[in-house]
Parts: structure tokens; C-alpha cells; sequence
DNA sequence: TTAATTTATATCGTTCACGATGCAAAAATA
DNA sequence: TATTTTTGCATCGTGAACGATATAAATTAA
């Protein structure tokens, strides 16, 4: 057996496994707010800036449309939100948050903190998360820079 | 805007993003093989150790069986498997390589030097791909143990 | 031994993720 | 201006993930 074929030395299969998890801990606290993760993502980049278009949220979360579409059309038979098309340049669509859409900012206030209190273990001092950041952030770039 | 709701300053959405790019990553190197990224993990497993149950698999991976089972009947399919029911205890399934399942180990030998070239960037020393699984390590501890 | 409970796996329905493809509007080129 | 190419988004099909539920075998309790 190959060392390097062991499960347990294997960096992606831990990622792989922490970003299952870490959306798992997620759901108890979006599910009274009646969102999914990704879903909780688009409206993090509305709330920031409302009126955004399709490809300005792809970018932002980098998936493709292919994933955002549907996503935002269950978002918009949920009331979160409404698509436009066509405006200046009519292959375009516009996303804007309804009032039910603007208004769960309010109610999701607290869960990045509920979050960091579920991450939070004994040894989680600042450094090591600044540094986990740090490594992460390289690593999108990396495999980005590479695969285009 | 509340700052704990920017999307930057959220862990969560780096490992997120980090575990779908390295799947992405990992596509030009399995599909060669005829190989999903999951698919690929299970026969790590199996690799590792033969005639494994389904319990085994799911445990391994900390999947559920309604990931690992539709999983394993498409690997069926494929050849690449045998799933046996009912051995000493009626109720568990063994899971078996057959010979094209053992033969991809050799195929699919240079699969992780290939992913190390394609995450490896120009600060990545040592220490910090170690601090990085400890890190990694200690969430998967955190949100397991919340959890249940 | 029969009945109740637990265990191991499977099935179902919904949402993502994503490659491949389609399509209409806009931009570039002839 | 007519044609070609590009762009922005949508659609389709497949394979995960996962909550909820089902089922049969094994275990425990009555």
C-alpha cells in the first residue's frame, strides 16, 4: 500500500470533511430561518449590497450559473427575493431582495456568532485562525490561478 | 451592516470554497480513471483494506448510509465493487473490490503527488500544511462531538 | 417463546454542484 | 448593414449530501 494513498494523510479529504460538517452545524440555525447554506450565502452578498446582478453573485461566491440559477429561482418562489431581465443590457438579470428579504438580516444576526461558538475549541486561539485564514486564502488563489 | 455578516470575513465560506475547488481540481486527474471525487475516497478506503461492511465505509468517510449506499450501488454498476448481504449478520452488507476495483490502485498511483503539485504554492512550507491539518484536525473534533 | 426495541442498511424527496448544451442579446468584424 | 463571435444567463442530466422514513434481521425484555 502507497503511503501516500492512506485516507488519513490526505489535506483534501479533512477539507472535504470540514466544509460537510461546518454546513451540517449550519442547518440547525438556518432552518428556523427557513434557508439552506448557499442560500444563506446569496443573501449575505444582497445584504451587503442590494441590486446586484447574476454574474456579479457568481463571482462573489464563485460557482457558475448553472448552480446560482436554480438557486436563486428557489429563492425567488420563497419570497426572498425577485429577478429582473433586461434592463440596460437585456441579457442580464438583476437580483433584488423583497422586504421578506431584507428583513432576515435581522433574524440572522446572531448566527455567525452561534457558528464561532460551535468552532470554538479549546486550543482556537487568534493565531492559529488568522494563519487557517491565511492558508486558505492561498489556496483558493493557487487552485484558481491553475485551473484557468 | 453588521461586519460579522461579510461574506470576507467568513471561515465557513473559505472552506466551503476550498472543498469545491479541490474536487474541481481533482476531475482532470479521475476522470481518466472513470472516478468522482467520493467514488475515489471509497476505494482509498477499500484499497487500504479489503471486504470492508458498508458500516465500515460510512464510519471512514463520516458519511451517512443514505450518501454511501447510492454510492456504492453506482460503483456496482461500474464493475468496480461487489456488495454481499448476509453474512454472519443478516442485516450488514460486505463490500468487495473486484479485479478492475483492486487494478485502478496502480492507475490512479500518481493521483496525489499530481494533487500536492496543484495545491502547492510558493509559501507552502511544511510547517504550515502541518498546522493547517492539526487545525483542521481540532474542527472536525469540535463540530463532531457538538453535534452528537 | 412472544413482543418490543435496537441495529444495519436501503429508499425517497429535495437541494446542491457542475459539465454540456442552448439561446437570445450585444459586440465585433466583414 | 449583414454576418460572425462573444457574452450572460438558462436548461438538462448526473452524481452527490442529507433529513426522513422504511425494512428486515438481531437483540432484549416480558
Amino acid at each position: 500500500m502507497l503511503e501516500q494513498l492512506k485516507l488519513d494523510n490526505q489535506l483534501c479529504f479533512r477539507l472535504y470533511t470540514v466544509s460537510r460538517l461546518i454546513t451540517q452545524a449550519y442547518r440547525p440555525l438556518l432552518e428556523p430561518l427557513g434557508l439552506t447554506y448557499p442560500q444563506y450565502l446569496v443573501l449575505m452578498v444582497l445584504w451587503e449590497r442590494d441590486n446586484q446582478l447574476v454574474s456579479d453573485i457568481t463571482h462573489r461566491l464563485m460557482l457558475d450559473t448553472n448552480t446560482v440559477t436554480p438557486l436563486l429561482q428557489r429563492m425567488e418562489r420563497e419570497g426572498l427575493l425577485v429577478r429582473t431581465r433586461g434592463i440596460a443590457d437585456g441579457r442580464q438579470t438583476l437580483v433584488s431582495l423583497t422586504h421578506k428579504g431584507k428583513h432576515l438580516e435581522e433574524k440572522a444576526k446572531d448566527v455567525p456568532s452561534c457558528m464561532a461558538d460551535n468552532l470554538r475549541c479549546g486550543s482556537s486561539d487568534v493565531e492559529r485562525y488568522a494563519s487557517l485564514v491565511t492558508s486558505l486564502d492561498e489556496m483558493i488563489e493557487t487552485i484558481k490561478v491553475k485551473e484557468k
